[in-house]
RNA sequence: CGGGAAGUAGCGCAGCCCGGUAGCGCACCUGGUUUGGGACCAGGGGGUCGCAGGUUCGAAUCCUGUCUUCCCGACCA
């Protein structure tokens, strides 16, 4: 009773809130814009991060660490990525405090520590990488260079949001070298596949692949490759992004290579990142009023064990079955609590349970030993039905992947019904304001025109989607000719 | 940075207008009864009321300043 959640049809951010801060996933902090990632939290990411890291190395890519500060000349060194990312740095300028002569007890920072070159907290780290590629590579044959590294970055967003958006946040960056274009581009189309199978497969989310416009571009990229994700609320989340860099930080870093003929080239690059806000993609995308669901894949708990008794004979008749389902389920490879703790009740484990998401829930009295039986309760359709206990563990098994399948099949239902057609700008903004979702429509390829209408709507194009049907129209605002439909959405 | 709200026990809040013994629910501790959807009874512990000044015999309450957080917007993964 006293972990309500405010419903989604009541105030939907307030829900996810609800869901983020009583799930146990985080917290707020003492720290502006920063949050601390609780256990359950971390242990979620901790799983999202395991599978990325052994698919980053089963595609060849090797774990790597480099600085959190980058000195400001070199931050400054690639034009249009420091420009971009200049507004929300975070900069150190002293490296000492002292006692304030003044103030008793207190500190000041000692103008006396001034730096010589002040150092920005790392937004993104391809200057540091680059500058240190620089001395890596002299040959062909020192490429490729595929590292990945998994960081805390720094952005001094203005108004920040529970994994959303928060100042500081964790994530991985890949940072590739190679010695062709091509190879770089079908680097870059290979991570996008990678984050795509691990956001469809294991987070069970639905994504459109594309490319990012001009406009939306990572600052310093030649092409943003990208997946959406829609949300709930008929809302996009970009989930994860690649960049094709081209040859920008090689010439802003001085990377050269001799080819085969002994020619000198610059490098080509790529990155590549996703982040914590994946988790707050996991938590819009299919929760319900209840609290979270979680896919089985990457839940921390996958199935929970509730005891039913009254006193300690009972409790001890259970606990020798439970015991042994326990041992089998751990055999296949399922994480598995059993919540024997005797404070709480059942009907409160319950509640708790649902509210942290856990795939699977196994209830089980003396009436149920008595039959042979457990009750089995799953957190997505919330069905429970009487199992036999003979062969229990093969159906929770099979009952997680069925679990997996059905929220990714109902994520991707919501989905696709929220991709909506619109041939001109009334239908435009009717969807905007009405259904939400993607907007597929035309577009005359400007910038000027992708402004006007994020101006009129807050509406962004989210993609260029991947393979796009080409078919003449003409664009919803200005009325130019057009060759292809966009994705427009109002985003987080 | 603009607009709004809020800082009082671990959490959620009331008290403030109208100054006078700091309160409620949850949580916590002890004992008992309970245990199939967030248990109940009895007893108990815990707060320099965000911070700094001021007015006053007396300030959670009035005044001034200040800090912080959250929500909405512009910026952004």
């Amino acid at each position: 009773m006293s972990k309500e959640i405010t419903s989604r049809a009541q105030d939907y951010s307030q829900w996810y809130n609800d869901l983020v801060l009583k799930g146990s996933l985080a917290d707020y902090s003492a720290v502006r814009g920063c949050m601390v990632i609780k256990p359950y939290g971390f242990a979620l990411w901790e799983n999202m991060r395991d599978v990325l890291d052994r698919m980053f190395k089963e595609t060849g890519h090797q774990n790597a660490y480099f600085p959190l500060f980058i000195p400001k000349s070199l931050f400054e060194a690639e034009e249009k990525n420091a420009e971009g990312f200049a507004k929300e740095c975070a900069v150190v300028t002293h490296y000492r405090l002292k006692t304030d002569p003044n103030n008793k007890g207190k500190l000041i920072v000692d103008p006396e520590a001034k730096l010589e070159e002040e150092l920005v907290v790392r937004p993104t780290s391809e200057a540091i990488i680059w500058n240190t590629y620089k001395g890596w590579i002299q040959s062909y044959r020192d490429l490729p260079i595929l590292v990945n590294q998994w960081a805390n970055v720094v952005r001094w967003e203005m108004r920040t949001r529970l994994f959303l958006r928060t100042a500081e946040f964790l994530w991985q960056e890949g940072h590739t070298a190679h010695a062709t274009k091509e190879e770089a581009v079908e680097e870059t189309v290979k991570m996008l596949d990678v984050y795509a199978d691990f956001v469809e497969n294991w987070m069970a989310v639905p994504v459109i692949k594309g490319v990012k416009t001009p406009n939306e571009r990572f600052a310093g990229a030649e092409d943003t490759y990208c997946i959406e994700a829609m949300m709930q609320d008929g809302k996009a989340l970009q989930a994860g992004t690649s960049h094709f860099l081209g040859q920008n930080f090689a010439k802003a870093f001085d990377v050269k290579f001799s080819d085969k003929n002994n020619k000198l080239e610059y490098v080509w690059a790529t990155s590549w990142g996703v982040s914590t806000r994946l988790i707050g993609a996991l938590v819009m995308a299919h929760s319900d009023d209840d609290g979270l669901i979680l896919p089985p894949r990457i839940a921390p708990i996958q199935v929970v064990i509730v005891p039913i008794y009254k006193g300690e004979e009972q409790k001890a008749k259970i606990d020798e079955r439970v015991h042994q389902l326990v041992a089998e389920l751990k055999g296949m490879g399922v994480t598995v609590k059993y919540d024997d703790n005797d404070n709480t009740r059942p009907g409160w484990k319950f509640a708790e349970y649902e509210m942290k998401g856990v795939p699977v829930r196994v209830a089980l009295g003396l009436r149920d030993l008595e039959n042979n039986v457990a009750e089995i309760a799953r957190r997505d359709t919330k069905e429970k039905n009487s199992v036999s206990l003979d062969g229990l563990s093969a159906h929770i098994k099979q009952l997680l992947e069925d679990i997996q399948q059905n929220i990714f099949n109902k994520a991707k239902q919501y989905r696709d019904e929220h991709i909506t057609p619109a041939n001109n700008w009334d239908e435009f903004v009717g969807l905007l304001d009405g259904k939400g979702g993607f907007i597929s429509a035309h577009w005359d390829g400007t910038a000027e025109t992708e402004d006007k209408i994020k101006e009129l709507t807050k509406a962004t194009i989210r993609c260029i989607p991947l393979n796009n049907v080409q078919e003449e129209g003409v664009c919803i605002l200005t009325g130019k000719p057009s060759s292809q439909r966009v994705l427009f959405a109002r985003a987080y």
